[in-house]
DNA sequence: ACAAATATATAGACCGATTGGTATAATCAC
DNA sequence: GTGATTATACCAATCGGTCTATATATTTGT
């Protein structure tokens, strides 16, 4: 269990900071210590399947870090603003190399391989769902939050682009902002 | 003239659609139909100028045609609005593999490359410009404008990672009717 | 209980293809 | 003829992927 789960963590975080092309199955074997024969004994079908389960898995943990984080706020807009603010510090404890596990493969990745942008779809739906949970305990009405929801994790994966094109997770702080203010605006038209 | 702005321009197109790292000077040779040995004179500093110069081309090519675009509705809220859906447009044209010319040199590059970083935030910063002028049109305060702004671009690029997940613009549409929604509110609240 | 048989997993040498990059010679326009 | 441009052969390094041999457990036969 152990280095089949290492070589998947470690795949993960190097898609999270290089993206897929850049990261070599070389270094691969090298970061994770594991045997270069390994790989294709656990994952017979190479790179591909080696990301898609990396996406896979960054995609359950990222869920499930945000559902918890988000629990200990009632309110809706402040749990998630939050949220964000949180993800903002782990941007700025990464050097502004993470915080969007998924969106450098989503984005280079969709064009070429089918299995890699379902892998996508999937994990970018759960967080979906996740923000729309929590919306649908306030009172928004339904289509609402759908359209709420895809919005949040939209802005931000937007907003940690350009905090790495900025060096600074403060474009991610302002757009957390702005959600927050979207956010109290429509619960308020809502009751 | 020719040559070299078609290289640039085959580049640029290239880093679109499938990221800095996955674009091979072969493909680059292939595509522009420009000589190799034409490559090294023009960008003797190798891809890494290459594609510092296609960023650079293409942030201001894409901030002129944001300007243009919202030129011609005066109402800012309305204008960004439109100006999603044209970009949604164009995804939907480009199946999915377009949109966002920056976002994956940004996400992949900007550790590796101070350069390429640089370059890509300085688009990102002309593009938050035009939206911020647009929007000081009206009686949005000027603090609030520059988050506002922030904020657009991140959620176009963010929806556009989502599209290109789900293969299709819905998700940017809807991105898009929201922002329209934060715009409205936050010009109320001004006045 | 003890070895024989069988999966499971590791080690790492090796493959052709392609990568970014450089060399020098030929060619072009003026 | 002279400087700007193109052509192409070439380089070491790395790419993703395959191979066989060797361990290391785990099950099985008796």
């Amino acid at each position: 269990m152990s280095t089949k789960s290492q070589i998947i963590d470690t795949v993960a975080k190097l898609l999270e900071t290089q993206g897929y092309h850049a990261t070599g199955l070389n270094q691969i074997v090298k970061e994770s210590g594991a045997p270069r024969g390994s790989l294709y004994y656990y994952f017979p079908d190479g790179k591909e399947q080696l990301a898609a389960e990396a996406v896979a898995d960054r995609g359950r943990g990222i869920t499930q870090n945000m559902r918890e984080q988000m629990a200990r706020i009632d309110d809706p807009a402040e749990a998630i603003y939050q949220l964000m603010l949180s993800i903002a510090a782990s941007v700025d404890a990464a050097k502004c190399g993470g915080g969007a596990p998924l969106a450098n493969v989503a984005l280079e990745a969709s064009a070429k391989s089918e299995r890699l942008r379902e892998a996508c779809r999937v994990a970018y739906q759960h967080m979906q769902q996740v923000v729309e949970q929590k919306l649908l305990t306030a009172d928004y009405a339904p289509e609402r939050a759908k359209r709420l929801s895809t919005t949040v994790v939209a802005a931000i994966d937007g907003g940690i682009i350009l905090s790495r094109a900025e060096k600074s997770a403060e474009p991610l702080r302002q757009v957390a902002k702005e959600i927050k203010a979207l956010l109290e605006c429509a619960a308020k038209s809502e009751s």
